[in-house]
This record gives structure tokens, sequence and C-alpha cells, in this order.
DNA sequence: GAACACCCATAGGTACTACTTATTCAAGAT
DNA sequence: ATCTTGAATAAGTAGTACCTATGGGTGTTC
């Protein structure tokens, strides 16, 4: 099966679907990035003429900004974008557009860190509660990132890197761990986007991920979260090095 | 200044503001305690009968649980309530939906998983970039924390918990973490409701709380955080404890 | 002259209607 | 049995008319 894509996904970014989408997928990241500063104040019907779209459109798309907490619109004064400390961080769509702005690399940098505090935790759940399908998934996951490091092709290396530490995540039986997947994805993704310049992965990641995959399958609980606490806080070196 | 309150918190009660906060602080709960369960398919005609609102706002309303990612809306189909694996649960809005609803418990042990993930590490970077206004206030906090409990007084030592959290979490300097401070919020007072049954809170934890402020305040960061660790792990059994 | 109350212009909020378009389901052709 | 085609359906979009809260300006009062 090649990785069906939901009508939602598309839409998310902006592609296929409704109009409010795509006025969604070039505001957001407006605001997102930095382009409208908070404070700033946007009115429906600029938004509607620069757009070309009725006012139904953009209303629905400023309802779902709202719902975001990137802005706050008020009558008699008009849509105004909050300060950052209001918005729904964890908003997989706000992280996207985030990413995709200006200061990626402190965007990168906290979410890696938040990486640092769940996934150990994760891991170490993980050990627990995997299935046994999990457990044989891990290691198969672990010995294809070896080959695809050992061959230095990055983008097969990113793949199975992502579905690893979602599986990690999905098997700690915690559904808001499970739902930091997507975060995780964005954040591997926009690393090795970054340092594009490597060719190859560190071959120390490697072998810390397929312990990790062993320990899982062992039920050992306190070595799958160090190990995880390893890779997290190498990662977060790593970047640290390239974006001080 | 008594803790001002916007018009948008309101609004997310579904209090105050448009005809649209109220279907979705009807609609909105509805869904997320399983009330319409997944794969339930709603039409916008009925919903607009049901609330007696006109289209636009029913569909404004749906927009924002469509970025929520509770349903998700189809031409010729409808809205169509998405499995819970879909939820952006950590959205603050479906986690007071979910924690006003029928498996609360499962909620609360989730959600304080979570925060023995990540408050001990914040614990740990508060200790090296709080600033001294926050160390005091930390210490403050502790303090009041200990006079409540003394004097038995439950509602001023969550209003204090509370607090106290919420600092250490903007204390670590981390955007994602600060963020959580809603959260944790929300777990804190799900908690005291739920075992209303107590008379007092438990000593050992303020003793943890006292001994957090000072761990912050003398930068000893491996303190803090295996401390913040203990409280954490504290509250998770004290749930496995009263709700199996 | 400062504080207060009042009024009005404004911009979002709501409603209603007409029309468009994608999608499903089914009937009929191959 | 499978594919094509078409009609029914329900959401999507547009545009308009009207309601309503509210910020700021005006005028009055002490």
């Amino acid at each position: 099966m090649p990785q069906q894509e939901s009508p939602r996904d598309q839409r998310e970014r902006g592609e296929g679907g409704g109009l409010h989408s795509r006025v969604l997928a070039e505001l957001g990241p407006a605001i997102a990035s930095g382009e409208h500063p908070p404070g700033t104040v946007l009115r429906i019907d600029d938004l509607e003429s620069r757009y070309g779209v009725s006012r139904t459109v953009v209303r629905e798309a400023v309802r779902v900004l709202e719902a975001m907490h990137l802005v706050e619109s008020r009558r008699r004064v008009g849509v105004t974008v909050l300060r950052t400390e209001e918005w729904n961080v964890f908003d997989p769509a706000v992280i996207r557009w985030r990413l995709a702005g200006a200061d990626r690399s402190r965007q990168l940098k906290s979410l890696t860190t938040l990486r640092t505090a769940v996934e150990p935790v994760a891991a170490g759940l993980a050990a627990d509660a995997a299935t046994p399908g999990q457990c044989r998934e891990l290691t198969v996951l672990a010995a294809e990132m070896a080959a695809a490091g050992r061959a230095a092709d990055l983008d097969a290396y990113l793949v199975h890197d992502i579905a690893f530490h979602r599986v990690v995540l999905e098997a700690s039986g915690n559904e808001m761990f499970a739902r930091l997947g997507d975060v995780v994805a964005e954040v591997l993704t926009g690393r090795t986007e970054h340092h594009v310049m490597f060719t190859a992965p560190d071959p120390e990641a490697v072998t810390l991920h397929v312990r990790v995959a062993e320990a899982v399958r062992a039920r050992d609980a306190v070595a799958a979260e160090s190990l995880m606490r390893e890779i997290c806080v190498g990662a977060l070196r790593e970047l640290d090095i390239l974006a001080p």
C-alpha cells in the first residue's frame, strides 16, 4: 500500500479541498513566521480582497486560527495577532508553519528538548508494553537504519528513523506520547534538510537505535530509557554545534 | 490585579461571545466525551436545527472541530467523527472536554505520565535558567503550599500548587514546556476534584516542593530534576491507588 | 480644566438565499 | 462481472442585508 494520503492531509497543506484551506495555508504561515508580528490588526475586508474570496471563507479561516490561539477576533477592532506565548505550539499545523519560517533552528532546539524529556520515558514504558509485533518492527527498522547508514542513503535513513521513533512512542501505550509521533517526524525531517551537507548519518546513533530495539525486546526498561536518552541528547548536542 | 479575564477565556467556555462558541461548547464536549462515537456522521442541516442557529454558525464551529482533528467534513457525506488516535489531544480545549467527560481517570493517568516525563526535565533546566525573581516566587509559593497544607485548606493549596508548577515550567526557558502549564493546571484541578474526600494534602509532597525551590535557588539541576521526578511519580502512584 | 456620560460610526457577527461542485450510489451498457 | 455514466445529495462558496457590541469622540457637568 503506497502510503495512501487522506484528503485531509492535502487540505492541511492547502493543496486540495476548499478555499478556506488555501487561505489558511497562506495566512497561517504568514502569522507563524512573524510576517504579521503580534499586535498586528488584520481586517476581514482586507483579507477578503487580498485573497479574492468571500467573507464566509475568510471568517472560517480566521476561526481556525483563533482556535489555535494565533489570533483573536474582536468586534469593532479586527483580527489581532496574539503574542507567541499564547499560541498553541503543540498544534502540528503551527509546528509545521513555524519550522517552515524564519527561526527554524530555535524551533528545532525547543522541540528537541521536548524529545529529550518525552522519548526516554516513552522508551521505558515501551519496554514494558510493546507487543511482540512492535518489538519485531523495531528490530527490523533499526537494521534498516543501519543498512541505509552504510549505504549513505539519507532519504531511506530518515524514513526508517521516523518510523522507529513513531513505533516507540506508540508502543508506550500512552496516547499523549503516541500523538507526538508527528512532531518527531517534523523535527527529524527538518533536521535532515538542515544539514544536508552531511554525507552519512552518525554511526554511533545507529548503534544506539539497535540497542534500544534490543532493550525493548529484552523488556529492559531502564536500559531502553537511558539509551533513548543518549540518542536525544546526542541530537540536541548536534543541533547546538550546527546552529548555536 | 484580580486575575483579569480576557473575552476569549469566556468564549472558550462557551459563555460570552458569539453563537458559534456556544455551539462549540456543546458539540465539542459531546464528541470528546464519546457521546457521538467515532464514525458517527453528523449532518450540518441537523446541527443547524438542533442548535437553532444558521448554517454559517454551524460551519464555523465545525471548522474549529476539524482543526482539532475531532471531525472530518467531506462533501456529499457529512461531518464524520474521527477515531480518537487522530485527535489533537494536546489542545487545551480537547483536554478540558475530555476531563469533563466519562473516562476522566484514564485521562488523568495519561496526562500525569506526561508530567512525569516533562516536569523533571523542566525543573532541571529551570535550575540553570530561572531568574532571581522566579527563584523567589518558587520559594514563596512553596511556603504558601506548606501553610495551606497545615491549615488543611485544599483550595488555597491547589492555587499555589498550580502556580508553583507553572513557574517551574516557565522558568525552564522552553516555550513548549511553558505551554504545558495549562495542562498541568487542568490535571491538578481535576485531581483535587477527584479525591475531595481527602482532608489534607500529602505532607511529603509539600516537603518535596520546598526542596525543589531550594534546589533551583541553589542552581542544583540534578537535585531539582530528581526531586521533581519524585513529585510526579508520587502523583502517578496516588492516582493508581485511587483509580485503578 | 478634568471627569463623566452619552452618542455614533465602525467592523465584526449572524442570517438567509441562491448557486456551485464533488462524491456516492445505482442503473444501465459493454 | 465490470465498467461507464448520470442523477441525487450534501457540503462548499458567494453575496447581501441586517444586528450588535464597542472604541472613540463630543458635549455636558462639577
